[in-house]
DNA sequence: TAAAATAATTAACACTGTTCATTATATTTG
DNA sequence: CAAATATAATGAACAGTGTTAATTATTTTA
């Protein structure tokens, strides 16, 4: 029967539609502007035809935060043509740290936001789609520099972790306006990037 | 004129009546539970009284805020006894730690949500009360650890960063259940201590 | 005691996410 | 082709949010 699959696939034509026109609001006007009705007004629909196609507002939001992991793996893929994996570290923190700065909606929805990881453990039964492989790229990194001793071998997730959070906290300290007590609002980009880079050069030489 | 005083003094009592009643629904129901009608319920009075006393709800959230710091650094306060400047750098980061774990609310308000800045940016003209002197903690160990040779010496502003950076980049992500994706659950805490140890460390030798 | 100043409240605005009952539109069956 | 069924979409409403203007109650001053 292919009435059923054309009408799936305009299903999912009208989710498409409807996470664009969320996409749209939320880089415009910012997270905290993203309503259901503003949504619906844009794509023309009642805001209740919404629920037809997401089970709530946390589903919406979860598919923009797995478009932000799309915009940063892809992002990341320039890094796997540099055979040193140490310099492909910088250059990860590099991207991340700009990844953040350049989409603060994006990184909030990612990393900060409680709404996607909700609808995570509500129906995907634990698996997170993109963010999982972004962070496997880190510990694949990882994983490399220990084998060619470029760092001292460890636990490579609780290395892992360690790296994550400073960029993370450089990051997120960052986009909440935190780390203009410390260093003066200027120069916090610059001091972002030497503590990411003295992070993994002290790494290097433990 | 003792009676403007009298009068100042009944409505200081009041802001605080209205605080603790914050308080209390913040801890008991969590952050995002506390509305300026659940407070008015408590305290008794109509909701429009609280805009009496109080400029908007950031502003309440921001004394909530602060109050959170008052608690973190009466904790740290236990640390001044101890002489060697890096064992106290350790311990520092084990409180942070787990006043984070323990606290998840009001480290939510002290380091993730923007509410508390805007009030300090609309109002108190950039002064960052308690914040700042937790934070004046941490660059001065990292200065007596510099003068004292057991770290080397460089910009105090930076490594302070990047200290705070792993504590408070470890928290965030165990409080939004980002951790949870790298460790197994319940080696989530011990991996975090871990983390901010080997940091230290690392930083010692280098 | 009457007038002025302060404190507190009611009613309302403009929103929010979400649900239920109803209507409109396709699709399938007799 | 028409009637019955299934699907899609909606209007109205619920229960809540922060906040403000206008009004009433209370206290202080003249």
């Amino acid at each position: 029967m292919g009435i059923l699959e054309r009408k799936e696939k305009q299903r999912e034509e009208i989710r498409k539609m409807i996470l664009e026109a969320s996409m749209q609001l939320f880089v415009k006007e910012g997270f905290e502007n993203v309503s259901i009705r503003k949504i619906a007004d844009l794509v023309e629909y009642s805001p209740t035809t919404l629920y037809i196609y997401f089970k709530d507002k946390n589903e919406i939001l979860f598919h923009l935060c797995e478009m932000g992991f799309e915009q940063m793996i892809a992002s990341n893929m320039a890094l796997v043509q540099i055979e040193n994996p140490i310099d492909r570290l910088y250059l990860l923190g590099e991207n991340y740290i700009n990844f953040g700065l350049e989409n603060p909606e994006y990184y909030d929805l990612m990393f900060i936001q409680n709404a996607p990881m909700k609808t995570i453990r509500e129906q995907n039964v634990g698996h997170w789609p993109n963010g999982d492989i972004a962070l496997e790229t880190l510990k694949h990194i990882i994983q490399e520099c220990m084998d060619k001793k470029f760092i001292p071998t460890g636990d490579v997730a609780t290395i892992s972790m360690a790296v994550w959070a400073v960029a993370h906290g450089l990051v997120s300290l960052a986009i909440r306006q935190r780390l203009e007590r410390l260093v003066e609002p200027d120069k916090v980009v610059q001091s972002m990037h030497e503590s990411i880079r003295w992070m993994i050069n002290t790494l290097k030489k433990a």
